[in-house]
DNA sequence: GCCCAAGTGCTAAAAAATTAGCATGACGCC
DNA sequence: GGCGTCATGCTAATTTTTTAGCACTTGGGC
């Protein structure tokens, strides 16, 4: 479908950017598993910020990197590419899949609170 | 976290092999945005062989490629990294989020499924 | 003000990915 | 069997990524 524009080592900034929300570059390198030197991850979070998938700001004497997305926007486009790309779109085949698989590791409060939300979603919504 | 290990096209082709299940080179490259000559995808496709993320088998005269990976791992493989990457591997709040965000889509009968779903779910585990 | 440390971007080299061209092998048809 | 088509896998060239080195800037302490 829309075909990555990133490539392996954008894609893991921006992966790592998206777990710790901002960093400075030196914050980055230290969540990469095998980092390159720190010019190089530098060199990366530039081209980013070039292709405007990065916002940066200056905050004292370094820089601060985030995602330019919003966060809400970022997951919806995550969330949506996995369901295309593996459940054919159908989002309730990929919450049931999901549900399967998860139930084991979650308590019942927390698969009651889950239960819940769905009909509060249900009502809350409609008109 | 895991740094990705698969370069762009490779990444490309594999997202349109879980997509499509299976398919010849011709149908993989069918889906591509802005496919490369035949030549290329088959390269692409040997080496996503020898790396061992995809099977392929011959299917009369040409050969047949699919994810070597089975279908319900690959979904927990990239359900899990969604998760890590953009809930803290929270998964409650994972779901939390993304019911939220599809109530408004699902009729009521699905969202009556998921919640009964999950209510079986929380029977059949425990013990 | 002067120095040190931390942080930066640029540049150019090395490595990896992407690509097309081409020669080869298999299949079906006449 | 001979021929054309389709599909394949090499090979080698091009393009993109990835990388480190280095010189420059900024801020804080003394």
């Amino acid at each position: 479908m829309t075909p990555p524009t990133l490539s392996r080592r954008e894609r893991e900034i921006m992966d790592i950017l998206h777990r710790i929300q901002s960093g400075s570059a030196a914050d980055i390198r230290a969540e990469m598993e095998s980092p390159p030197s720190d010019s190089a991850v530098r060199t990366i979070l530039g081209l980013l910020c070039d292709k405007g998938h990065v916002h940066r700001e200056k905050q004292g004497r370094k820089f601060l990197y985030a995602p330019a997305a919003t966060e809400g926007r970022a997951k919806r486009s995550a969330l949506s590419h996995l369901s295309r790309t593996f459940f054919g779109g159908r989002t309730e085949d990929a919450f049931a899949f999901w549900i399967d698989q998860e139930a084991d590791q979650l308590s019942d409060e927390e698969l009651d609170r889950l239960a819940a939300r769905i009909q509060d979603a249900r009502k809350s919504r409609k008109k």
